[in-house]
Formats: C-alpha cells, sequence, structure tokens
DNA sequence: GCTAAATGTTGAT
DNA sequence: TCAACCTTTAGCT
C-alpha cells in the first residue's frame, strides 16, 4: 500500500539487509524467471528510491526494477522461507534472509539506460535530499491545470499519492480545485514544506499520520486508524476543524477529499 | 462466501 | 476518460 513513503523505508530496509551481499533471486510463479535468473548470484551495489519507484544496483550495472502500483507488497524473514503459495512473483533470499514480492505493477529488469529513462520522465521527489522543488514550481506556476491534479502528475513531484495529495491540501488550507498558476510563490514554497515534513514522518512511522493531536479524538496513545488523517475517506463526516460535511468527487481519476471552508 | 474498493500506472479511445 | 492489470481486505450476506 505504498506511497512515495513506503518505497523509500523499503528502499532502507532493503538495503541495510541485502546490500554488499550476493543475492539469489527466483520466480516461482514464473512470471518475471528470465529476469531473475539474469540478475540471480549477483552482489547488491545499492538500493535507490525515486517517489514510487525502486531500484535494486547490482554489480555489472543491472537493475531491478520494482513498482508497487496499488497492490503490490514485500514480505520478509528470516530462517526457511515458507514454500510458494500462489502467484509470487520474486524471492530474493541471502543466507538466512528472504523477500517475498507479490502483486507489482513492474518487476523487470533494467539497464543503466532504462533507469535513466524512466527518472527523466519523473519530477524532484520530495523525499530525496537532492530534489530540486524549483523544477516542479516551473510546472505548476505555468499550468492551468487543478493544483490536485498537478500533484498526482508523478512527472510534476514524484511520490506523492491519494492521500498525501488530500491531507497535504488540507494541511495548507489550499482548495484543490486551485489552478496551478493561480497559486502564488509562497503557497508553492509552503505546500512543497508540508510535503516533506508529512511524508518524512510517513517513512519514520511506516505509515500516513497527518492529523495534529489536538485534531483527534483520541488524544494520547497510539493514533488508530479513525483518526490519522483530516480528510481522506472521510466523506460526510464533520471536518476535524471547522465541523463542516467533508466533500469528495473524483479529480485525476481518483476519489478526492476536501473541507470546502478550511479549504476554500 | 460474495462484492466493491483500495495509498497506481498504462495504453486505447 | 475509461478499462485493464495485479492482490488483499473491509463490509456486507
Amino acid at each position: 500500500m505504498p506511497e512515495g513513503h513506503t518505497v523509500h523505508r523499503l528502499a532502507r530496509e532493503h538495503a541495510a539487509l541485502l546490500a554488499g551481499r550476493a543475492v539469489r533471486l527466483a520466480s516461482p510463479q514464473g512470471r518475471f524467471a528470465a529476469g531473475a535468473a539474469l540478475l540471480d548470484g549477483r552482489v547488491l551495489t545499492r538500493t535507490e528510491p525515486h517517489g514510487k519507484h525502486l531500484w535494486y544496483v547490482f554489480e555489472g550495472g543491472l537493475s531491478l526494477h520494482v513498482h508497487l502500483g496499488i497492490y503490490g507488497t514485500w514480505a520478509r524473514g528470516s530462517g526457511p522461507p515458507p514454500a510458494p503459495v500462489g502467484a509470487l512473483r520474486l524471492r530474493m533470499t541471502s543466507g538466512d534472509d528472504w523477500l517475498d514480492l507479490r502483486g507489482p505493477n513492474a518487476c523487470e529488469v533494467h539497464t543503466e539506460a532504462e533507469r535513466a529513462a524512466v527518472l527523466a520522465r519523473l519530477g524532484p521527489d520530495p523525499l530525496r535530499r537532492d530534489a530540486d522543488p524549483a523544477r516542479a514550481w516551473a510546472r505548476v506556476r505555468r499550468s492551468r491545470s487543478e493544483i490536485g491534479r498537478l500533484l498526482m502528475d508523478q512527472s510534476v513531484l514524484a511520490g506523492v499519492g491519494n492521500v498525501y495529495r488530500a491531507e497535504v491540501l488540507f494541511r495548507r488550507g489550499l482548495s484543490p480545485y486551485l489552478p496551478g498558476n493561480a497559486l502564488g510563490r509562497e503557497d508553492w514554497d509552503g505546500l512543497w514544506v508540508e510535503t516533506v515534513s508529512l511524508m518524512r514522518a510517513g517513512v519514520r512511522a511506516g505509515r500516513i499520520v497527518t492529523t495534529r493531536p489536538e485534531h483527534r479524538a483520541r488524544r494520547s496513545g497510539l493514533v488508530d486508524r479513525e483518526d490519522a488523517h483530516y480528510v481522506y475517506r472521510r466523506a460526510g463526516e464533520a471536518c476535524r476543524v471547522c465541523d463542516t460535511e467533508v466533500r469528495t468527487r473524483v479529480l485525476a481519476g481518483r476519489n478526492l477529499f476536501w473541507c470546502p471552508v478550511c479549504q476554500a
């Protein structure tokens, strides 16, 4: 269940586990058998996340490119791996450790050139230290598209998905329907900083929590599911800040949620 | 046990 | 703009 924060967290975890080690790859399901054979036994150099894409860079220059899509998941364990059941696209093992990949949108071998080609069509990733927000702003400021659409466009900004789109706009008090070219520089700067901050928190926590304690029903203890978001999937419920009904409508092919008062 | 929906992208229309 | 793809789970019965 991945937006960029999940991908960056996996990149760190998997690098800590496998970097510098020879890795065995197998595709019990068969769909990635040829690719797995090509990389099998090579030493993993590093992982390289960008937005929702993740590359496992192996010695020799070839990479494993994984995009989880909506459904993709990794499972991890050590000790004897379970017998492969169902559609197991890829199993990576090194020593006692194993990683199982199911349901990804993409799982393929990339050359350096192929990796560069994908990167070339991605906007800056708020979770990367080398991200240049000015590149995204250059697109936003001259676009007539709604900001709620631009945030979902991976060529403008890479890593934001449907949850962060809704929550970041709420936190900044911006209407999703504001055209990019109607945003001021301060609006954009605030939006970027908010995105970086919420997504970093997401990497740390391993999930998306965007509410401040004073806006939660339960103010102490673990943040339960109900309390984690301001507007995402809360259509018809009361806004946590102003009590207005949270609204929903499809924008850019996905269900958008927003408060018409806080985000006028 | 069934159905719909889901934190996503691509390619056809 | 819409269907297709991949899989799991929540919310029904």
